[in-house]
DNA sequence: AGCACGCCGACT
DNA sequence: GTCGGCGTGCTC
């Protein structure tokens, strides 16, 4: 008698048993089906075919199959090990995995994506630099079994990472085998797709998440028959089941969004990684400004590093000059505003950027930016107004907010909230012969309106385009000559170790971005640190600089990439049940940390407030582990959230390697 | 996660 | 006397 093992997508670590349907072939495994479950109907996938019963259930209890969903499987047995390692890595059951890695419709959709069927054209190959040439040189040499072959392409915006992505993919699929190219975002896809579909015709597909179901399915089965064997997509892509990979490109590294937000909460970087050492596979990443662990890896040279230092087709990099605003009543000063001018006057645009990731409120000098930080983790305090009280959101230590800057003696402290709204009324104050449009993602704005305002900057109407992150699309026009960073500093107050190298990121990504379409292009950075290293080294392009100071600092602190870190959120909509649950948690994990030997020990830091205490309605608590290696770490985490048992109205998120502390 | 079973308060 | 609160437990 066969029987199937079945992950359905419960929190319940295990499979479940089930009769294959009375008519018709039995599913191999791989194949989605239907099944009883309880009460209610569950799609579950097939994950082995077995002859005997396991532990104790007696065939008596066994349901039947009521539906098979796939007549092929949609994947083999080195994909589902890859299933059950961003199982085990993430903390998450194998059937929520499998049912975040794979497509979830019914039927598939054969409809081509358009520009997929139409010829390649000929490829248009780009002449190569030597540093282009050398660097595929390099990733291409064969390896040996078990070998890793891990690559950064360190390259500022311009120097030419994309060709060399290009020429390592046509070679890759010249070899018979697959290439998995993952973008940032969404949007990105499109454009990527759209040009590699020109050059490599058919082979291409597309896979990400906002893709309708029927056609990722289509998609899906495209990739498995072979049909297209390049892969451009968003974070999930590199779940696609391609047979053989033999390159895993990620580009833009540093970015966050490679790191998912739901369980399984893992990350595409990684799970990239493992998947190049399984299948003998290259993987290549790419950005100007990699990120800390990246840039650690490089040194350890675990990541073989390859520069490009060049920009290809000249465009100067932009200059860069900081402004001290430490004291300034207003947010446009006066550098500031006659560049915005004197750029109106030349026929040019502007582009004021505010990363309003400085909403935590953060107890600050206003006039020497000095901010508190937590004498225990280096991370901002935050202010509570309430209780006056000033709070680490890692590990809980109170303090008392200063009368008086310890650093300048100023009596000008406090903390403050900026938003776009009110810099758009200053610049219309101060410069009401330039018009400003305001661009951003949370207000309730008209449909066509973001399209409209695009269009109207692109056609020169408006003088200045004003924003948050999003705006950064905006740095592609060409007539874009001055950006300008309203305060470089807020992301630095947040209560995360990451802040520097957000905050360093950021400007050096719109300073590379800004100086592509013409040689007078000009960056006027806003801070009131103008020393702090985030700052300056990007301001002066010192790039190897911060990233030595940065790795000092986390190696000091024992953060990553020096220790590795989980994060648990217990979250409610009653206060005090996330507060005693945390509490709860907390001692379960620190009772665990104790049964661990010295050498190999964690860190349980907190209970504390999560930096956005409140969500939806939802108050948060955090707990942070952190040791050396995930082993442990694991193994901590597991006891303390086993035993902590089912809590009632509290939400537990478990984050391996978290990206996000707020 | 759902969904049902199950045992204690205010209503036709 | 019932309707319904959500604590507890199970799902092949």
């Amino acid at each position: 008698m066969v029987i199937l093992d079945v992950a359905v997508s419960v929190p319940v670590d295990r499979l479940f048993s089930y009769l294959p349907p009375r008519e018709g072939p039995v599913p191999a495994p791989g194949c989605r089906v239907m099944v009883p479950f309880g009460r209610r109907t569950l799609t579950g996938v097939v994950v082995a075919r077995s002859e005997a019963l396991a532990d104790g259930v007696n065939q008596e209890g066994l349901k039947e199959v009521l539906r098979v969903l796939d007549q092929e499987p949609l994947f083999g047995d080195s994909w589902l090990e890859m299933a059950r390692w961003v199982s085990r890595m993430y903390l998450t059951t194998l059937g929520e995995t499998l049912a975040t890695m794979l497509p979830g419709a019914k039927k598939a959709k054969d409809l081509p994506l358009a520009g997929g069927d139409e010829p390649a054209v000929a490829p248009q190959r780009l002449e190569l630099s030597q540093e282009q040439e050398h660097a595929i040189e390099i990733i291409s040499q064969p390896l040996s079994p078990g070998e890793e072959s891990w690559h950064y392409l360190y390259g500022i915006t311009g120097s030419g990472k994309t060709e060399v992505f290009l020429q390592l993919a046509e070679r890759t699929l010249q070899a018979g085998r697959g290439v998995i190219y993952l973008v940032p975002e969404i949007a990105l896809t499109h454009q990527l797709f759209d040009h590699i579909s020109r050059r490599f015709g058919a082979v291409a597909a597309m896979l990400h998440s906002g893709l309708t179901p029927a056609r990722r399915l289509g998609e899906w089965r495209r990739i498995q028959r072979g049909e297209a064997r390049l892969v451009v997509g968003a974070r999930s892509a590199v779940f696609a089941p391609l047979l053989q990979v033999g390159l895993i490109i990620i580009d833009e590294e540093h970015e966050g969004s490679y790191k998912a937000g739901n369980a399984p909460r893992y990350h595409a970087r990684q799970v990239a990684l493992w998947r190049a050492v399984q299948d003998g596979a290259a993987c290549v990443m790419g950005s100007a400004t990699p990120s800390v662990e990246a840039w650690h890896l490089m040194q350890t040279g675990r990541l073989k590093k390859l520069v490009l230092t060049r920009r290809l087709a000249g465009g100067a990099l932009p200059s860069i000059r900081t402004i001290n605003i430490r004291g300034a009543s207003g947010l446009i000063s006066p550098p500031l505003k006659e560049a915005l001018l004197e750029t109106h006057r030349q026929e040019g645009q502007s582009i004021l950027f505010l990363n309003r990731r400085g909403f935590a409120a953060a107890f600050q000098c206003r006039s020497c930016g000095h901010h508190a930080e937590c004498p225990r983790c280096s991370v901002p305090m935050t202010y509570h107004k309430g209780q006056n009280r000033l709070v680490c959101h890692y590990c809980g230590h109170r303090g008392h907010p200063e009368q008086v800057c310890s650093q300048c003696g100023s009596l000008d402290v406090g903390y403050t909230v900026f938003g776009t709204e009110r810099i758009e009324e200053d610049i219309s104050r101060e410069l009401p012969e330039l018009s400003v449009a305001r661009l951003d993602t949370d207000t309730t704005r008209p449909k066509g309106y973001l399209q409209d305002v695009l269009e109207r900057f692109a056609r020169g109407e408006i003088n200045v385009l004003l924003g948050t992150q999003m705006v950064a699309k905006g740095l592609n026009f060409p007539g874009v000559r001055t950006v300008g960073i309203i305060m470089a500093d807020t992301g630095l107050n947040l209560p995360d170790f990451r802040a520097a190298e957000r905050t360093f990121a950021l400007i050096v990504q719109v300073a590379g971005r800004a100086g592509r379409f013409r040689d007078d292009g000009q960056v006027l950075v806003q801070t009131v640190r103008p020393e702090h290293d985030a700052i300056s080294r990007a301001a002066a392009m010192e790039v190897e600089e911060f990233y030595r100071g940065e790795l000092e600092v986390r190696k000091a602190l024992l953060f990553p990439p020096f220790s590795r870190l989980i994060r648990l959120v217990l979250r409610s909509s009653r206060r005090n049940a996330a507060e005693e649950a945390s509490e709860e948690v907390g001692r379960l994990a620190r009772e665990a940390a104790r049964n661990l030997p010295r050498d190999r020990g964690v860190d349980v830091l907190g209970p504390a407030p999560a930096a956005l205490e409140r969500i939806k309605n939802n108050w948060r608590y955090q707990i942070i582990l952190r040791g050396e290696g995930l082993g442990e770490l694991h193994w901590v985490c597991r006891r303390a959230v086993g035993k902590a048992g089912k809590m009632k109205q509290v939400y537990l998120e478990v984050d391996v390697d978290p990206v996000n502390l707020l």
